[in-house]
DNA sequence: TCCTATGTTGTATG
DNA sequence: ACATACAACATAGG
């Protein structure tokens, strides 16, 4: 399920256990949840560290602990959702579950942390030292960052000018924690049909499609990530799902097609092609 | 049986 | 090298 929003909010599930010790770790690699680490390296660190903090940046989450070495080396545990991903605080001593991935166990506390995924297509990462590792200083900035300007979305569509609107959104070198519901939402708003090519929109349109990514973002974190609840009826988001569903603004008949190889929603009275 | 699913990535092609 | 398109990943549910 999760895009920016909702990966804020399931971040903080977690939260229970910050500022506690992790008195053991159970890994079940599978697949490739943990391809681009070494969970015997896991293993090894985790136990005995403390968990400090978390944060999230687009659709990734980090973990902050201290490991339990004399030098108190600074772990990054990150974790990507997928599609399916999962965090929840479990008491202790229950079986592990047929989706668990990584659990971190918190007897004194009479909990654990668990990283679950049926699916599969979420992502452990792991780094010790001092330094932010890549795969979490890489991150773009936000787009409720002042690092998110016009004149970065202007030149970031005029380099795709021949790809659709939608496609470019779901791009997170530009567009982090953006994902195919967003997407919807921000073109629907910005009046974009999202097969549109990025090279063909005027600089007021791109100025809309900006000033719209903004605020659906911010009004996501605001709602989802606060509280998990789903956006108003005035939203596309309410709609764009339902058979039979219709423009929350027009009234008029939504539609749904493949665009950028992704299941898209848009209202043609709003949203025109040419 | 076949299709879909709020994601990313490796590979092929232009 | 860069941009674009799409299959592949893996599982459940309609």
């Amino acid at each position: 399920m999760p895009e920016l929003a909702e990966v804020e909010f399931i971040r903080k599930r977690w939260n229970p256990g910050l500022g506690r010790v992790l008195a053991g770790v159970r890994l079940h690699p599978r697949a490739g949840v943990f391809k681009t680490c070494d969970p015997a390296e896991l293993a090894r660190r985790l136990p005995g560290a403390r968990l400090d903090s978390s944060a999230a940046a687009a659709k990734q989450m980090l973990f902050r602990l201290t490991a339990a070495d004399p030098a108190g080396t600074q772990l990054w545990l990150g974790l990507h959702l997928g599609m399916t991903g999962e965090l929840s605080v479990r008491p202790a001593g229950l079986p592990d579950a047929r989706a668990d991935h990584l659990i971190l166990d918190q007897p004194a506390a009479g909990r654990s942390l668990v990283f679950s995924d049926f699916r599969m297509f979420g992502r452990v990462q792991f780094h010790a030292g001092p330094e932010a590792p890549a795969w979490w200083a890489g991150i773009a900035p936000a787009v409720t960052s002042p690092a998110f300007t016009l004149a970065a979305v202007s030149d970031f569509l005029r380099r795709r000018a021949r790809a659709p609107l939608k496609a470019v959104l779901l791009m997170q070198e530009r567009f982090p924690g953006i994902g195919n519901w967003m997407a919807d939402e921000i073109l629907w708003r910005a009046a974009l049909h999202p097969a549109r090519r990025c090279g063909d929109l005027s600089p007021a349109e791109v100025k809309k499609l900006h000033r719209e990514t903004v605020w659906v973002a911010a009004q996501a974190l605001a709602i989802t990530g606060e509280t998990f609840e789903d956006p108003p009826a005035s939203w596309l988001f309410q709609h764009r799902w339902k058979d039979g569903g219709v423009c929350p603004r027009t009234k008029k008949p939504l539609e749904r097609a493949t665009i950028g190889g992704r299941t898209t929603c848009w209202s043609p009275a709003r949203q025109k092609l040419a």
